[in-house]
DNA sequence: CTCCGCCTCCACCATCCGGTGGAGCCAGGG
DNA sequence: CCCTGGCTCCACCGGATGGTGGAGGCGGAG
């Protein structure tokens, strides 16, 4: 193999000709083009079918998340790794969920840009370490947040049958489906679904529902 | 500084020989302890006091994701990596919810090991490719799965105000509040809840909510 | 043993819901 | 110009819901 094509797009040439001596240092990779921005990034990818675009994200006209977006609806084969100053939660998300392998920031030591470059190519995912934190952080998050611990703890005080209507109503069912379902007497579960109320103040079942389902939604 | 502590646990004493080695190698790692079990690494962490944890999770008596919580538990300074053979998604997905700072498959190469040992001890993160490519997956995946799906093209055969209605409704409120709410007469926001739930093929308002709830979470 | 909490049920009643079958108004498209 | 679809409202009805007060059984804590 000739080795790893890369492309890269970047408005300012000072940042393009700092990858390119970065890169052209090690023997497998290749800078086989340039692109000032997302348009044009369009052009010199269908021109190169690169397997690395190294794709910065502020750019004039097109920026480099459309870019990526419009790459990757047009099925190019080309990996590519967003690389960036600032690294927003969202745009982690977003250039992940575009499909970008690999998300660095531009304080990566050139050895490990390199690195990325190569473990792109062959497939692997490639972050800066901070990426990976917000990424952790955002699959650690929603395990505990605000409305979620205060639904937990309401519940907590419901007995066990209460427990069992509560869940019942916020299916959705009526209180004769619910007997049927518990072997108990409508009044028995009206009785129920009545502290229920109570003991979460609330005062109907929809709102029943939503306390369950924000207890609920386990991840 | 003297280096990075570290404390090797795993029920297989080649395997601990061998980490042994490996970080040995290293002049700044130290091997200061290791365990044969999830009690016993609870034992020898605080004893040790450890910058790093190595923790095997398939151990007898107490695996390393239930020492890793206990350890989180007794809020331990010592940054865990898990180490093991296999990454399930539940896994990966649990140790990091509880906190662990790393993740690697045990075919990691030596180099990378005593990378790991050393980025995680300055606080950062360290995953092995596969589980960075699964964190990845599991940021991405809940964009659209299932009932979610469902949900969202229900919900979109409903007009501007019947959605209104819609939404009021999961909100727990009733028709007269809705009605006072939207400036309507409690006639017409009947007439629209009557057409939600045609539409949504529902015969309650819980069940609106339901829907409405799960094309809602967006994250 | 007695009290307390939970589970089970009852009756009564006002209100809310959900279903049905209308009706008038307006804007956009054929 | 008429038809369609969305929005607004009306009346009527049976059944479901939510609120109140009460009662008996049962098991555990004091």
């Amino acid at each position: 193999m000739a080795g790893v094509r890369v492309v890269v797009v970047d408005d300012d040439p000072l940042v393009r000709a700092g990858l390119r001596m970065i890169l052209g240092g090690a023997p497998d990779v290749e800078v086989v083009g340039e692109a000032v921005d997302g348009q044009d990034a369009l052009d010199v990818v269908a021109r190169e079918l690169p397997d690395v675009v190294l794709m910065d994200i502020r750019m004039p006209r097109m920026d480099g998340l459309a870019a990526t977006r419009r790459l990757k609806e047009r099925g190019t084969t080309a990996r590519i790794i967003v690389l960036t100053t600032f690294d927003t939660d969202e745009m982690v998300l977003t250039a992940l969920q575009l499909g970008a392998a690999g998300f660095l920031l531009k304080d990566t030591a050139p050895a490990d840009l390199v690195v990325a470059v190569r473990r792109v190519a062959l497939g692997e995912p490639m972050l800066s370490p901070s990426v990976t934190t917000q990424l952790i952080a955002a699959v650690t998050r929603p395990a505990d947040d605000g409305r979620r611990r205060k639904a937990r703890i309401l519940l907590a005080r419901l007995t066990e049958r209460e427990r069992e209507v509560a869940d019942a109503v916020s299916d959705g069912m009526t209180n004769t489906e619910i007997a049927r379902s518990l072997h108990l007497g409508v009044a028995t579960v009206k009785t129920h679904v009545g502290s229920v109320f109570t003991k979460l103040e609330v005062t109907n079942r929809v709102q029943v529902a939503r306390y369950v389902h924000d207890a609920a939604d386990e991840r």
